[in-house]
DNA sequence: TGAATAGTGTCTATAAGACAATATCCC
DNA sequence: GGGATATTGTCTTATAGACACTATTCA
């Protein structure tokens, strides 16, 4: 009944198969996580970075990660460097592209399975406030589109941050995969609190995508999306007209 | 084991930390790749499986694939795994997603870097032809538009086959991605010979996403968006009018 | 000549951009 | 009231869907 082309017997079942195999047989890289945490203000994404304490790529900015559990699901490891690293639980986290060329770490082989994680300037900068160690870095995007490619990170003062391994390239990724997604899903609001004005919103896309929007265009799109639901609060002391406040409507199947 | 930052002086120099590294401190996973090699004729999505000659998954089909070399890129890893498995070259591969909930193979922990390989339907069946082992499986998308999930693979007799680990999601992966592509990419011409008419290529985007489409509207936006260029060639024994035959035009910078 | 699909032209509905007019808040 | 932005309405333009009509090949 079966073929003699096997490898192994084929008539061995695979609890006898498992009882035989030999875990140790090949090297293996190591696997980390390590998370994109992007926010938006003033006119611009920003990331947490943590300085490497040392070596290696000592001094020089990572974004937060770490090595995967042997038990750990993937996603959990990157909520856990998020807990870990900064402070913060119940965050939006969406994996991204995983990283693996083979110098990337001088230490050893390590494949990094990156995560985008969305959070408004609220929480972030609270997060920041509450646990020393992490910084903020304002990201200059310099290609447009989703042309994609590594972006540049600054300080708070301005100042060109080094970025350790292949992080500038992951930030890019995460930039890209943002712009991308815009097209098509409402994840614009992961950035914002709970409620927010049509104009916060706007400059949440417009820093997304990082060229201005059509203001008319963008309130049509919005509220015929049905994505949004007016809350009928308005905005208080903003030395003009308030505008409405809306919240975002969990999509319900199509 | 849950640490990332080792413990050591900050101020040792990165050549010092390097030499007293111990890779071996941690328990790592094994790191895999997977293909799913899609085509599409017949109306239908179809990918390569290889039917597993031995155990886990004894007799299941399976995506081509095999174990990261530890001094191998992720992307070479999936193009040899398309070699060694189906003995094809030079096919289009991009990166998908990364599998690696703790329990998805039995063995041991395995993490595996899902890839999505397009090729056209000539080369496909040529290579399942060249090199025995491979199978062709017609998909069977239960979902709409970009919803995602697991699909159903048939062989070509019509009989549902069961398919090894989480194959079936990742296929699903592959499905959803390919959906989304096509709305924003010029990706069909991958499952296409370098000639081709626009209804072939409408057929092939139909295909993909599972509904019609509109013909005038399709042909208007395909030739307005400078992807294609008119061979002047003509289709031939049709039986019916040829129509003119078109390749892709590499995109240049926007 | 007839079957069958390719390809063109035109009309209509919908969405986007532009812009004007009015509304409403804080100072 | 003045400054500033919100909100509504209208006009114009671009694109998609629908459909009619002509063109071209093979049998």
């Amino acid at each position: 009944m079966l073929t003699t082309e096997n490898m192994s017997s084929p008539s061995q079942t695979d609890a006898a198969f498992l009882a035989s195999y030999d875990p140790t047989a090949f090297e293996r890289p190591s696997v980390a996580v390590d998370v994109a945490l992007l926010t938006a203000f003033d006119g611009a994404l920003h990331a947490l970075l943590i300085r490497r304490p040392a070596p290696p790529e000592h001094d020089k900015h990572a974004l937060p990660g770490g090595f995967v559990g042997i038990e750990e699901a993937l996603d959990a490891a990157a909520r856990r460097a998020l807990r870990d690293k900064a402070g913060l639980d119940r965050v939006f986290i969406e994996q991204l592209y995983t990283f693996g060329a083979p110098r990337r770490d001088p230490r050893t082989r390590v494949i990094t399975v990156a995560y985008v994680g969305l959070i408004n300037a609220a929480r972030f900068t609270a997060a920041l406030d509450a646990k020393p160690g992490g910084e903020v870095a304002r990201l200059d995007v310099p290609w447009e589109g989703e042309t994609g490619g590594a972006v540049r990170a600054k300080s708070a003062v301005g100042k060109r941050l080094r970025l350790a391994f292949d992080h500038a390239d992951i930030l890019g990724m995460a930039v890209k995969r943002l712009r991308g997604k815009l097209n098509y899903t409402a994840v614009g609001f992961q950035l914002l609190p709970p409620a927010f004005t049509l104009r916060a919103l706007q400059e949440v896309h417009e820093t997304i995508l990082g060229h201005d929007l059509n203001k008319d265009s963008f309130r049509r799109r919005m509220l015929a999306s049905g994505a949004l639901e007016a809350t009928g609060e308005r905005e208080e002391d903003v030395g003009h007209r308030p505008a409405e406040l809306y919240r975002f409507v969990r999509q319900s199947a199509v």
